[in-house]
DNA sequence: ATCTGTTGTGTAATCGTTTACACATTGTGA
DNA sequence: TCACAATGTGTAAACGATTACACAACAGAT
């Protein structure tokens, strides 16, 4: 059946050129009907199956578009990635997925893989460290940043992403609302423009209620949005603090599931003697014990918006500058009660 | 920084011909130092990125693997995906991930996709339905099959995969120790050998407790693997059972989750009103309410196998089958009770 | 009868690399 | 001094496709 058949193959074959077998197959050009049914069949029969490195080299367009995210096995991240693949498969794209785990020398790496390998455009999670390398790519590449805006001015193409200000403004509000007031943010790093966004909402809202959180906020920790800095984070809270906080927000879903096992963990329970709330893309939720409450934004959403970004930037790369900002909702857990006046 | 440059823009940088940038840049052949310092700072400077489709014409090899799954989104081949890319690494190999959700059509696209993009490896779940076709890439390509064997004679390559028989045995066992007879199996499709494995497993735990299961054996539901279809299958078993089993065996995952999720919609109480065991890769268990007792594979361990198969083969294709099948381990729950006599 | 447009096919250049081969130059041992 | 190996570099042919161009045949219009 398969045998690295070339178009030379079926050319000869068939007794014609290889330009009217390209012709045949691509639908391109004038090919008799005849000639056409024949090489088809003749196509099928032997297994061919073009070569596409040899083609991609040729049209200067490979038909694959580069994903490079944070971290793959987020849930999260995930959603984002099959909704950019179901809208790009339609127009005969592929995705190639890559996972920096927030590492710089692994994003460059990944960059030039995909650079190299003439991709046709370019969806990006940024590490925010080679944001120089990603806006010269912008000129050239359809390139779209989702997550993550840059540290740099210059770059060109377009952005999609929730509206981290007000998913952490609701969720504290619905902390005051509960009468809690010393909250423990569990933050990612500032170098990430979704970090910084997240904290902002909460300070809104907790200016809102009268408190200042601009100048020495002890309850703070700067973990990395993974899964083992929300655990961490919690354990740090534990050890350092005689008044312990009476509830923790943790600002993405990895670093709030983190928060629920290291609790669990030292047998604190939720929400009696802590209150949580924190970010969707938490497996299995509804089977949870404990279910903190949540701001619930749509992944795949964002992934779409994302994968049609690209779409028109293929088509135009000059477009102009886009944004795609997407409100989440709160959805009530039971991970949250009225703290206790210790 | 970065235009698209070529090694023709460089070697004129340079004033040398292209074969020596080619021979300074891959320490191919003699160059002298002088020259290869001025060669290697003029592509930094230029930003040169060497296109790997056309490396990849000339050279036949792309340095991807391709790996064919059923379903990516399930936990369990997440792990087996990142152990192969662990694994290949090293030796510069990048992994391309497809997701087939079982669809025959989907495999084939798939793997023609693959093919025509030239990879130098294939791992695949596969779906059993284009199996002649597999055991034709299998003489040319180094194929590695994880998890399902062909249901066709022929294949030339590896196979990793975990003891499924007696993975169900173990759980099976488990269920009748407490006192369970009529017991609930939610089966994945019987094209797939693992499928078949699992509930041979069953069945000999069965025998030996004494209880028929060859002939019209009632208690039996065929899903997909999916989690729906665990939840379909409980929902039939509420619908068309008076003397309801009283202990559910889910043969994945996927299943055992939507079994709970089943269970926990219709208020069933587990483990007072319904048993359940199931399989690992269950996301956040350790925070769930109700904890199946599992048989616990380790996908890390089975892809780290199907990796080093891999590269084993791309060094000598002729290399003889070879198999690695990693034992289970049974992790207790809480879902599991002594039955009431109804 | 001539012109023009459509249809059908082949020739050969091209995409950006790698590498066999050719040719210098230099060093080394007899 | 000569032979031969080791070193350094360039020329040009691949890899497998696409496609501009050329050419032929034929139709319909003038």
């Amino acid at each position: 059946m398969w045998g690295k058949t070339t178009i030379k193959d079926v050319a000869s074959k068939c007794g014609v050129s290889t330009a009217t077998v390209s012709r045949a197959i691509n639908n391109n050009g004038y090919v008799s009907k005849e000639l056409k049914d024949m090489i088809l069949s003749a196509c099928s029969e032997l297994g061919y199956i073009p070569n596409s490195t040899a083609r991609s080299l040729k049209i200067n367009s490979t038909g694959i578009i580069g994903y490079i995210t944070s971290d793959i096995s987020n849930q999260y991240h995930i959603t984002v990635a099959k909704a950019i693949e179901d809208i790009i498969r339609p127009s005969n794209y592929n995705l190639i997925v890559c996972s920096t785990r927030n590492s710089r020398i692994s994003e460059e790496q990944y960059l030039k893989l995909l650079l190299g390998r003439n991709i046709d455009a370019l969806v990006i999670n940024t590490t925010c460290e080679n944001d120089d390398f990603i806006v010269s790519i912008s000129q050239k590449l359809p390139t779209v940043l989702v997550n993550r805006r840059l540290s740099v001015s210059g770059f060109h193409g377009d952005f999609a992403d929730g509206n981290n200000v007000l998913g952490t403004y609701l969720l504290t509000k619905s902390l005051l609302e509960h009468g809690h007031r010393n909250i423990y943010v569990l933050e990612g790093s500032y170098k990430f423009s979704n970090a910084r966004e997240r904290y902002e909402g909460f300070r809104k809202a907790m200016a809102e209620a009268g408190i200042d959180t601009e100048t020495d906020y002890p309850y703070r920790y700067e973990g990395d949005f993974t899964e083992k800095s929300g655990f961490d984070g919690v354990v740090h809270m534990l050890h350092h603090f005689d008044h312990a906080p009476t509830a923790i927000l943790g600002t993405n879903n990895a670093m709030t599931i983190g928060t629920l096992k290291a609790l669990h963990t030292y047998h604190i329970s939720v929400p009696e003697q802590m209150s949580v709330v924190g970010f969707n893309g938490i497996d299995n939720l509804e089977l949870m014990t404990t279910r903190p409450t949540i701001a619930n934004y749509n992944p795949y959403e964002i992934g779409t918006a994302a994968g049609q970004f690209v779409l028109d930037r293929i088509d135009d790369l000059s477009l102009e500058n886009r944004e795609a900002i997407f409100d989440p909702v709160i959805i009530p857990g039971n991970a949250t009660s009225t703290p206790r006046i210790i």
